[in-house]
DNA sequence: TACCAGGAGAAAA
DNA sequence: TTTTCTCATGGT
């Protein structure tokens, strides 16, 4: 197993393109709804979503909980499987209801919120992870199937890899700096999108030359 | 036409 | 515990 080197990996993907500026959200509700939204979908598809609820009026935890499914399928429609993700937003619009004012929900610890966000329909570790991320400022890495695919073409985690390993692969080598994280996980999805799905073996992808300097 | 896109939960093995 | 199935749409 090659002895992984996320930090180096951050730098030169950092250098190629710079920052991300993830997440592409105005407020935090409308960050958490996008992390539901974009489950299994393109962002482009789940941003139109965005932007209909936003044109209603419905992005608002108390709004959204009272919205009627009927019209929450209507206007998710394009983020696909409206009527699965209609019952995480209301799981999620009921939890956070319930929990009071969002800063008190988000300024909770980050192991704490975390576990609380896992136990909502509808949320797993990389949609609680996004969260805690974007939404609440702490440091957290988000695994993806981007970053599985990417570690495991590093030689950084075998076929079996989880999300787990790969996280606390994260933790233990980069800075708690959620900006930093967060950073990172943004680029190793543009790199994916713009090198490893189209091209796998392009020249001029970090990753390629990341892989050369392991070598050494 | 078939496949993919930033998953998660339930059911089956 | 692990694997498989289901959910839905739009773009390529």
């Amino acid at each position: 197993m090659i002895l992984p080197d996320p930090p180096r990996l951050f730098h030169q993907l950092y250098e190629r393109y710079g920052p991300q500026h993830w997440w592409p959200a105005q407020t935090m509700t409308e960050m958490m709804v996008g992390a539901i939204l974009v489950q299994n979908t393109a962002w482009t598809q789940a941003s139109k979503a965005v932007g209909q609820l936003a044109c209603r009026g419905l992005l608002d935890f108390a709004v959204l909980h009272a919205t009627p499914d009927e019209e929450l399928w209507e206007t998710i429609r394009p983020a696909g499987y409206f009527r699965i993700k209609t019952r995480r937003l209301k799981a999620l619009a009921a939890f956070m209801v319930s929990q009071g004012p969002m800063a008190q929900v988000i300024h909770a610890g980050n192991q704490q919120l975390r576990q609380q966000l896992l136990s909502v329909y509808g949320i797993g570790k990389e949609t609680a992870d996004s969260i805690v991320c974007y939404a609440a400022g702490q440091p957290v890495f988000v695994v993806d199937a981007y970053t599985k695919r990417l570690f495991m073409r590093l030689g950084w985690v075998d076929g079996s890899g989880d999300y787990d390993t790969m996280q606390r692969m994260v933790h233990a080598t980069m800075p708690a700096d959620s900006g930093q994280l967060g950073e990172f996980h943004a680029l190793i999805v543009r790199n994916a999108k713009e090198h490893c799905l189209k091209r796998p073996r392009c020249s001029g992808c970090p990753v390629a030359s990341c892989i050369e300097q392991q070598k050494d």
